[in-house]
DNA sequence: TCCACTTTCTACCACTTTTGACCACATCCT
DNA sequence: AGGATGTGGTCAAAAGTGGTAGAAAGTGGA
């Protein structure tokens, strides 16, 4: 399971150099095909393929005129790309992704349990420094975290 | 069960040595993987994996959409870091948590049940000053203690 | 349609920097 | 005095970086 936030690097040619910490437990579980995606365009979400592909079946359920898979769809693969990790660890982050997510320079990888998160460092300073509500603090409480 | 508070340091490297008492415990109960975080960036959580993991299945009972679950991963997952502890009982705190809770020198590390909190001599004497309110002596009082 | 040329990619090599595992010593406490 | 605890420092291995050469893809002209 990937877990906390390891800062990276995206080089010139766009490439993100993998933190050590995750990609060691995709040497020993995945293999180097990933599928590198967004719901939303703010933050990019790296997928082992295994992992991706329990999602398509999740999608598969649903109709092919069911207007939130279409939506889901869009979005997704107007993003989505499909990359192969080399030797050194790196993968290459797509272009669009680059420009939309400001996916550059110095960034930060978060685990996300099964899949990895790519965030500038504003975007995920800003969306950690956000407050918890009273309603936040309740639903934790209730579920005893 | 982790009790009470006592004083460590965190050397040049950032490396915490974990006091003798909560050692001992760990070395019997658990093995030498530990997941650091926090939820407000003032105070450090030190969890076992095992009691970190307890939280995860909490956690996943509630949506992904879910935008109190939501601000909790952003916070924890900003701060977390996986980390192993060295053969003479120390950890590398996680950069981002040695400065925003000024976790440096000497320290308090509180034993708070099922995990460990870091604080800066500072924090931790300002947090017991704090006054009770009523309210608190109310929920208290409903419990028995 | 096919070939020649140009450009872009990508796989891999070689080097630098950082890390963390471990050794050895210092200090405390009984 | 001697075990247990705590501290500092080292050095080899791991992680990270930049660059290049050969392959593949793209382009245009005859």
């Amino acid at each position: 399971m990937f877990r906390g936030n390891h800062p990276a690097r995206v080089d010139e040619k766009g490439r993100l150099k993998v933190p050590a910490e995750f990609k060691r437990l995709i040497d020993e579980r995945y293999g180097t095909e990933f599928y590198i995606t967004s719901r939303d365009g703010k933050v990019a979400e790296i997928y082992p393929v295994e992992e991706w592909r329990r999602i398509e079946e999740k999608l598969a359920k649903l109709s092919n005129f069911n207007p939130s898979k279409k939506r889901f769809l869009n979005k997704v693969n107007y993003y989505g790309q499909m990359v192969e990790m080399d030797a050194q660890g790196r993968v290459l982050m797509p272009q669009i992704l680059r420009e939309s997510a400001a996916i550059k320079g110095d960034v930060a990888v978060y685990g996300n349990l099964t899949y990895l998160e790519v965030r500038s460092m504003e975007v995920s300073k800003q969306l950690a420094e956000e407050q918890f509500t009273a309603e936040d603090e309740k639903t934790l409480d209730e579920l005893g975290i």
